[in-house]
Formats: structure tokens, C-alpha cells, sequence
DNA sequence: AGCACGCCGACT
DNA sequence: GTCGGCGTGCTC
């Protein structure tokens, strides 16, 4: 090659080894691909698996993306757009998430985009209407980093005007700085600390605050200090805090330590210290006052190596060894323990194991049974590496715990369902308690995936162990022990000598006829409350409905009245004086007289826990009854406090729905009523026996610790039916023989795999049609038997749309479901594309509880 | 999911 | 004559 002696600049060849790159990412969107974008070439060592990328999509909207692989070949169809930023130098999805959310769209049918959107805390999934919000922390005149010219521009934006906690969106953020790519300035920023995101108007940061102490900088010296004890001499009380302050804290070795300071509750709520002295002191300046912003999963130096110390009962040791023995040569243990069992030990047991070995630990537990009582416990073994997940923490805390599995500070997360999307990467041990539950199930938005499921196939992927606790196992997971595909390892024996609770039938039918009903109390649980309240003792009672009653209904002209939306009855709340949907948000004031013929003659009929409660607290005045259900527990506390009143015995009598059946360990509960069995059993579909056995005996669970025999008394209109029986003597094993021989009759699980479309649209008929039509093009790729449907539902309209129904049954075989679910698509995609059907919403829930 | 483009009713 | 209703299609 010759030297050319122009002065024209030749075009740049591309030089061999300038490579472009291309990144394919999921979109936070229910959409069925990955998009492609080039990467910009300065920016091809920024790109980071896993990490996330600012998007142009579309011709307005900028999005946050997940990178799920990177390449370098260029889309043949099109021109990819830019990346417009990186948000991330490292991966906020680990490699492992990546594979299992693909298999989670996969197997429930649905897109990688929902499973992102689910798994993600709306934190950290930016788009143009993402808002920036100054740090509460941030001071302007005593800042660390200096700020550089376009930074400042967005914090004087940020600050200008009265409005405290200002906020602008990303583009308003781009207006401001009349710039296309203002993300690195946001980003830096935020690694300042001077500003934070969010992504909701509720997510705004509102930050736990600690009213904290420091000795004034002026006294840190020792000579100061000496000075100081001179000027105190006379005031005994100030100068006992002053020498508190510095037993605490360690003004001597590190002038840090002083800066840090002590909680200023430390000083003032101090047994022998004078709250006005340590305040006198700070109006002196002796002693400064700050505000701290800290973490809501403190970092409790106390705490760090609390490795709280208890004994396994004998039978414990037991079960525990049986465990690992199986987790030898199984990778999947199921815990058979009854009600009472101590479980828990046995599960912090095997976890300190794990951590021992280095691995991560996630322990999920259904909604209702993470309560304050677990995560104490838990916390006071675990301390910092504890990392908590729950669907009433705000957003921020989520990020927390998110961030905090990903840097490594949480090695074990407690969580609920949405726990098994969190990061991570070396799980060597996971448990799902009360592994039957159907809460572990999400049925609404898609992904409707099941918890359990998914952290099975998690830890296959991590090749960690997985325990799954029970009492009352589902017919599935106790059908899989049996066949030898999980270990099984059996507790018998409750935990301190606790007996079985003693279960009576009464029949409310007899009762009926003698006319000795008091409202919905048989006499024998009457007397059996009054019995136990007199003995200081305490009662559930479980309702399996709340509001006060299912509707009301005119004597004169038979009006009952309907939700507007929904094909159900409008039920009856006394409190709010109101009539409810439970299906929808709709509710109308309770009418004082039938609109349809003007009577006043309306009465309520059936009876939920509201019900049940008023009718307590006049049939036994001296009880403090208290309700338990989705009305009084909608506050974020409000659920802990009936506990805690509970608990304490402030309250004697608990009545609730669900809710009162999971893992609550109460002492002093000798007395368990169900008050209508019937409505639980009669429910029209297969799992009704199942649900309606394990409702018994979780809530019988609840009657008689610490020694005492407990009692379950359960009304039923119909007490020959089978399943007492089995419930009475707490015969599990006879259950699941009886239930499994009706599924394998039925076809129906663990035998069959089943997959339920939900067909809706607005209009009856064309929702119908469309329903022929995916019924049609299933039966053709499946075959007739396969295809049950279409039907209406039972409640066949919701919020406006008519509902279809169509049950799919298929074989357990997994090549023969990998390929029927294609077909399932394929039929979906078929009735999609067709004209008249593009209004028409499709729904697949795969294993539906 | 949003957002633009496109084709039919009540209004300055 | 237009503004705007929501049906339809597309987004790298």
C-alpha cells in the first residue's frame, strides 16, 4: 500500500476490528419479541447483560429496557435505532433471572416483557414519565461533590418556586437542559445523592428520619473536653449525659465516630438521664441535633453475630436429619408436618446450614402468613443478612431489597410470592412454607404464575435444594413424594406436647328444625364460647364471607339488587353503609326503602363476618370481639395491630375470613368455630375437596398450644358428608388416597396438566362466537377429548365483559405439553387476527388454582 | 401498553 | 366547514 501525500483526509476505513454491536432487549410491554438496537460505538464496552438501556420506542416514547443479549449481527428487515444511554455499569437482572423469566414466559404463556414488568420494582423501570425529585437529604451549602454546570441547572429547577419535594419528569428534565441526552447527568446526580427517582406519584420518597447527637466539634479535643467537665461541674444532670454520651461513643479514637453520633432517644429515653438536660445541652450548642436518613432495614451493629441459640426437640432433630438425609439423593424434600409441628425451627435450622456453606437462602411464605411475629424471629437469628419482601412495602424498599441481594448484603430473603424474582445468582437452599397455599398463585395480570413452581425451577437452576412445608400438602406436590420424585419426611407430633385439637360436628340443620338457632350459633358453640371466655380463654371464628351479608332482598316485590358491572349481587357492608361488588370497585349507598315497589320491607339475607361480629357483641357483651377480613385489614398496620391486640389478649374473640386460618400461633386459643362449612365444600369446581379439607384443618391448627387441648367446633347443614370424616381424625393420608383416585378417574391433576382461556369481550354474542371460533381451532390441533368449553362462568360478566371459559386438559408429558402449548398460540393467534375479533380479549392461565 | 393514523357525528 | 370519537396497526 502506497503512502498518499494528500491533504484531502481519506475516509476513515472501517477498521477490521471496529466491530458494531447490537443489543436485543425486552421491553417492559406485553409485547411477544425482543426489539434489536445498535449499540453506539464508543459505548460497545458499556454493554452489560443483564443491565438496563434508555430506548427510543416508537416515535414519543423513551423506555427503560432490560439487555438480554448482545451480538453482532445487524437486523437484515430494518434499521435499528441508537441506544440513547446506559443506566447501569453492572447487571440489575442476573444470567440466571434471564433464563428463568424465559422459561417463565414459556411455560405460562405469556411474554417476556410481563414477566420483567412483574419482577421489577416500578423503581427501576424508567421512561419519559419517570420523575426526578431532589434528595431530602441534600443540602446546596454542604455538599461533598461539587456540582458540574448542567447538573446545577437541574437542581436549581428542582428548587425554584415554594413547592417542597418538587418534581419534573425525564422530558421536562430534557427541556430544561435543552439537551437530547441528559440520562448521564441524572444518573451522576443521583451517585451524588443529590437527587432520587421515581416512577409513581405514591413512590415519592419519604424517608425514615432518626433524630440523632453529637458532641459540637469544638469539644472533641481533649483539652475542650476537660474545659467542658470544668463549666458542668455544677450541673449533676447535664454532665451525666455528656458522660453517657461518651461511655456510648468513641470520641477518643475516631473523630468519626463522634460525627456519626448517637440517637438522640438514646440519651433522652436513658433510665437515669434528664430528657430536659440533653435538650438544655443542645440549646447551649454543647451537644448538636441532626437529622439521619436511614435505611428501613437497619444495619444493627448489635445485632451482627446475634446467632440467637435454641434447642430442636428431639423430634425436630429428627426431622431435620430426615431432611438432609433426602436432600442427599433428592433435590426437592416435602415436610409433612401437622399443624404445630415447629416447622420454623427446623427451617432456620437448615438455613444457618446454608449460609454456612456460603450460599443464598430464599424462604417464601404466603401473604398472609409473613407476619411481624416470623420476621422478628427471623431477624433475631439472621440480623442484617436479612432481607425482607412484602407486598405492602412502598417501592423504595423494594429497590433495597433488591440492591441488597445483588451486592451480596441480603444472603437470606423472607418474602412472598414476588420474592422468587429478586436476584439471585447462588441459591443453595429455598423453602416455600405452606406450599399448598393458593395465594402463592397469581391469577390476575399475567405472568399467572405460581411461586411455587417457579422457585422449583429456579433452584433447578441453581442447583439449590428446596424444601416445601405443609400441613396439609396440595394433592399434586404430595402425589410427586409419593412416586418417589420428591423426599418425604413426616412430623407427626405437635411441638411441646400440644394435642391434635378435638373436632365436633354440629348440625345447624337439626338445630334449624328445634328452633334453637341464635342467629347463626347452634347452641353447643354458644356454650362452648361462653365456656371458654369465662376461662380467660380465647376464640377464632372463621366466616368464609365478608360484609355484612351477600345481599338484600325486598319481602314485598323480591328486588334484589345487582352490580351494575358484574353478574353478581351487591353485598351488604353496615359499616360503610353501603352495597358492595366484590368484583369491582362499584358500591351504592344501602336504600332506605325498595326502588323498584317503594316497601320499606328490605332485609339482609346470608351473613358475612360483619355480621357475625355485631351479632357477638350483643350476645356477649363482657367479649371484645374483633374482625379480621379484607375491610379492616386494608390499612398498612392496621393488619399487625389485631395481631398484636390478639396477641395480648387485649381482644378475646377473633372473627375473620381466610385470613384467620395461616400460620398464626396464638397461646391462648382453646376454642376454633366455622361457622358455615357448607359454603366452603359446596364450590363447583375439583379442588373444592381439597380447599375446603385444608381450610379445616390450618384453622383447627390454630386451637390449643403450649399443652392445652384446643377444640374445633364446625357447623354443617349436612355432617355425613365424606370429607369430615377425614378432617375429624385429621387423616390426611386418607384424604389424599380418596382425592387421588378421583382425579385419576376425572382426569384431572397430577394426571392431566390443565390450561384455562378466558374469553371476554363486551358483548355477549361476539364474545361467544370468538369463543366457537378458539374452540373450533383447538379442538382441530388437539383433539376433541382435550378441549372442555366453551362456558360461561358461574359470575359470567365482570367489570363489563362478558366471560367464555375453555378447559384444556392435556397429558403431563413434557415434549406433548411443550408442543400443545404452541398449538395453543396458534389458535389464540387465529382468533386474534380475525376482524371482528380484534376487541376480543384472550387470557391463558396455566395450572389454574 | 401507548401512540398515530384514519374515517364518521355535533359544533365554534 | 372543523374537532374529536375510538377502531386498527405498529413499535427495532
Amino acid at each position: 500500500m502506497s503512502l498518499s501525500f494528500d491533504f484531502v483526509q481519506p475516509a476513515p476505513e472501517p477498521a477490521a476490528d471496529r466491530v458494531t454491536l447490537f443489543a436485543d432487549v425486552i421491553l417492559p410491554l406485553p409485547l411477544p419479541r425482543l426489539y434489536t438496537y445498535r449499540v453506539p460505538f464508543e459505548l460497545s464496552d458499556q454493554v452489560v447483560i443483564g443491565g438496563r438501556v434508555l430506548v427510543q420506542f416508537g416515535a414519543k416514547r423513551t423506555l427503560s429496557c432490560i439487555v438480554a443479549a448482545v451480538h453482532q449481527t445487524p437486523p437484515a428487515a430494518y434499521q435499528a435505532k441508537y441506544i440513547l444511554e446506559f443506566i447501569d455499569d453492572a447487571p440489575v437482572v442476573t444470567q440466571p433471572q434471564l433464563k428463568l423469566f424465559g422459561w417463565i414466559a414459556e411455560y405460562y404463556l405469556c411474554t417476556l416483557g410481563e414477566v420483567i414488568n412483574a419482577a421489577l420494582p416500578s423503581a427501576l423501570k424508567l421512561s419519559s414519565e419517570s420523575r426526578v425529585q431532589l434528595h431530602p437529604a441534600y443540602e446546596p451549602d454542604n455538599h461533598p461533590y461539587p456540582l458540574g454546570e448542567q447538573e446545577q441547572k437541574v437542581v436549581d429547577a428542582l428548587s425554584t418556586g415554594e413547592e417542597v419535594g418538587k418534581s419534573l419528569t425525564f422530558t421536562e428534565v430534557g427541556e430544561v437542559l435543552g439537551i437530547a441526552s441528559f440520562h448521564k447527568y441524572i444518573k451522576s446526580l443521583m451517585q451524588k445523592d443529590v437527587v432520587f427517582l421515581f416512577e409513581h406519584l405514591k413512590d415519592k420518597f419519604s424517608p425514615k428520619v432518626v433524630k440523632k447527637v453529637r458532641l459540637a466539634h469544638r469539644y472533641v479535643a481533649e483539652a475542650a473536653l476537660e474545659e467542658l467537665f470544668g463549666q458542668l461541674a455544677s450541673k449533676a444532670k447535664q454532665l451525666d449525659v455528656v458522660m453517657r454520651y461518651l461511655q456510648r461513643v468513641p470520641v477518643y479514637q475516631s473523630e468519626h465516630a463522634n460525627h456519626r453520633g448517637l440517637e438522640k432517644a438514646a440519651l433522652t429515653s436513658a433510665p437515669h438521664l434528664s430528657p430536659s438536660a440533653v435538650n438544655t445541652l443542645i440549646k447551649n450548642g454543647i451537644l448538636e441535633q441532626f437529622d439521619q436518613i436511614v435505611s428501613r432495614f437497619p444495619l444493627d451493629e448489635d445485632d451482627a453475630q446475634a446467632n440467637m441459640h435454641f434447642t430442636l426437640s428431639e423430634t425436630q432433630v429428627e426431622a431435620r436429619d430426615a431432611v438432609m438425609r433426602e436432600f442427599q439423593t433428592k433435590d426437592i424434600v416435602l415436610l409433612h408436618g401437622v399443624t404445630g409441628a415447629g416447622k420454623t425451627e427446623i427451617y432456620i435450622d437448615l438455613i444457618k446450614q446454608a449460609l454456612d456453606g456460603g450460599g443464598q437462602v430464599l424462604y417464601l411464605l404466603p401473604e398472609i402468613a409473613l407476619t411481624a411475629q416470623i420476621v422478628t424471629r427471623l431477624m433475631r437469628v439472621f440480623g442484617s443478612r436479612l432481607g425482607v419482601y412484602h407486598s405492602k412495602f412502598s417501592d423504595n424498599e423494594r429497590v433495597e431489597v433488591w440492591n441488597g441481594v445483588l451486592s451480596g448484603r441480603f444472603q437470606v430473603v423472607v418474602g412472598v410470592r414476588s420474592a422468587v424474582f429478586l436476584p439471585f445468582d447462588n441459591l443453595s437452599l429455598t423453602i416455600v412454607d405452606e406450599e399448598h397455599e393458593s395465594s402463592y398463585k397469581q391469577y390476575d395480570p399475567a405472568p399467572r404464575y405460581n411461586a411455587r413452581e417457579v422457585a422449583l425451577m429456579m433452584a433447578h437452576f441453581q442447583g439449590s435444594k428446596t424444601l416445601l412445608g405443609s400441613a396439609t400438602p396440595a394433592v399434586e406436590t404430595y402425589y410427586q413424594a409419593r412416586a418417589g420424585r420428591y423426599g418425604l419426611v413426616s412430623l407427626t407430633k405437635r411441638f411441646g406436647e400440644a394435642g391434635l385439637p378435638e373436632i365436633v360436628l354440629v348440625d345447624t340443620r337439626k338445630s334449624r328444625e328445634q328452633k334453637t338457632m341464635l342467629n347463626h350459633f347452634t347452641p353447643e358453640l354458644m356454650a362452648e364460647m361462653e365456656s371458654k371466655l369465662a376461662q380467660q380463654e380465647q376464640v377464632i371464628l372463621f366466616q368464609n364471607r365478608r360484609g355484612y351479608a351477600p345481599f338484600i332482598n325486598c319481602l314485598d316485590c323480591g328486588w334484589i339488587p345487582k352490580c351494575t358491572n358484574c353478574a353478581v349481587s351487591l353485598s351488604y357492608h353496615k359499616q360503610a353503609h353501603e352495597l358492595r361488588c366484590h368484583y369491582c370497585g362499584h358500591h351504592d349507598r344501602m336504600p332506605t326503602q325498595c326502588p323498584a315497589c317503594g316497601s320499606r320491607n328490605v332485609k339482609t339475607v346470608g351473613f358475612g363476618t360483619e355480621k357475625i361480629e355485631d351479632d357477638l357483641k350483643v350476645m356477649l357483651p363482657q367479649a371484645n370481639v374483633q374482625r379480621m377480613d379484607l375491610d379492616t385489614t386494608r390499612a398498612k398496620n392496621s393488619y399487625q395491630q389485631i395481631i398484636s391486640d390478639f396477641e395480648q389478649q387485649k381482644t378475646n374473640v377473633l372473627v375473620g375470613t381466610q385470613m384467620v386460618t395461616k400460620g398464626l400461633d396464638f397461646a391462648n386459643v382453646s376454642l376454633v368455630g366455622i361457622i358455615n362449612a357448607d359454603s366452603i365444600i359446596h364450590y363447583p369446581d375439583f379442588r373444592a375437596h381439597e380447599r375446603a379439607f385444608q381450610m379445616f384443618v390450618q384453622v383447627s391448627g390454630r386451637a390449643g398450644r403450649k399443652g392445652k387441648k384446643g377444640r374445633v367446633i364446625i357447623q354443617t347443614a349436612d355432617p355425613e358428608q365424606v370429607i369430615f370424616d377425614k378432617v375429624m381424625r385429621n387423616d390426611y393420608l386418607e384424604f389424599y388416597e380418596y382425592e387421588i383416585t378421583q382425579r385419576r378417574e376425572h382426569g384431572y391433576p397430577p394426571f392431566m396438566r390443565i390450561i384455562r382461556l378466558t374469553v371476554k369481550h363486551v358483548d355477549v354474542t361476539v364474545g361467544e362466537r370468538a369463543a366457537l371460533l378458539l374452540t373450533q381451532e383447538l379442538v382441530n390441533r388437539l383433539g376433541r377429548e382435550a378441549v372442555l368449553g366453551p362456558e360461561a362462568p358461574y359470575i359470567f360478566r365482570i367489570r363489563n365483559f362478558y366471560l367464555q371459559e375453555i378447559t384444556i386438559k392435556l397429558s403431563r408429558e413434557h415434549t406433548v405439553l411443550k408442543a400443545a402449548k404452541a398449538d395453543v398460540i396458534a389458535a389464540m393467534d387465529i382468533v386474534r387476527d380475525q376482524k371482528e375479533f380484534k376487541q376480543v380479549r384472550l387470557a391463558a392461565d396455566v395450572d389454574p388454582m
